[in-house]
DNA sequence: CTGAATCCGCATTGATACTG
DNA sequence: CAGTATCAATGCGGATTCAG
């Protein structure tokens, strides 16, 4: 069965939507270690805002990937982990991260061999 | 070996940049069936906009995902296809594909279920 | 510590018109 | 047919501030 368009791509869309922003699968990735704490992802993700953190496990609690443990302590704490559904999403995930690895860099060598024949012809341009 | 983080979820990143807008996968899908020419991708993509086919399928063949072949010819014709890397990739895009027809009504379910709870704390609120 | 709320700039995208 | 060019709109995401 290959990747067929008018079901298959269509779902893969839903799937990116929520998987392929910006931070999710580097939340799931570090969720699938261990449960941690808010602060502990925040400093993990080089890069990320508070306020995405917080829109990220957000989306992700909401679709059932991971699960929010809040104890009314002070100050406060909150646990978040992987659920069950989220540990298979991240087994998916695997195979493209699999790829990522193993093709990137045939990926950086196109771009720079695209990048060398568009400048090329941007030189005869001139020329003309 | 798992998800972790410092290394496979960055390259992760790296991959879901490339593939993981709004139409990539769809074109990789599509041309994974046989190769084509941009009308018929366009009209089998639906939603799509001349302008960001075009950017799609730059993006893709400067990756070195698809070819671009052009005929001299009037009125112009251009083949798309994939090559043997977009081929490996449209594989590895499976397992998520078929993460995502076999979960996606979890999804849904998760998401009624909060969207659920979350009005029902709203209604609390205006109690108070 | 773990958020929520607001404002705002920038990148992405769509619509439209035009071209070889 | 297969684009390119331009402009406008949308929305993501960052910075900041406030709160429990």
């Amino acid at each position: 069965m290959g990747l067929h368009p008018h079901s298959a791509s269509c779902r893969a869309r839903e799937i990116l939507d929520r998987v392929g922003d910006k931070w999710s699968l580097q939340v799931i990735a570090l969720l699938g270690e261990r449960t941690k704490r808010f602060t502990e992802l925040k400093r993990e993700i080089e890069g990320i805002s508070q306020r995405m953190l917080t829109v990220t496990l957000r989306g992700l609690e909401r679709d059932g990937i991971v699960t929010r443990t809040v104890y009314p302590v002070m100050p406060p704490r909150v646990d978040y982990s992987l659920t069950p559904l989220g540990a298979t999403l991240m087994d998916a995930a695997q195979a493209l991260v699999n790829w990522a690895e193993s093709h990137l860099d045939q990926i950086d060598a196109a771009r720079a061999d695209y990048d060398a024949r568009a400048a090329e012809i941007d030189a005869l341009k001139k020329t003309s």
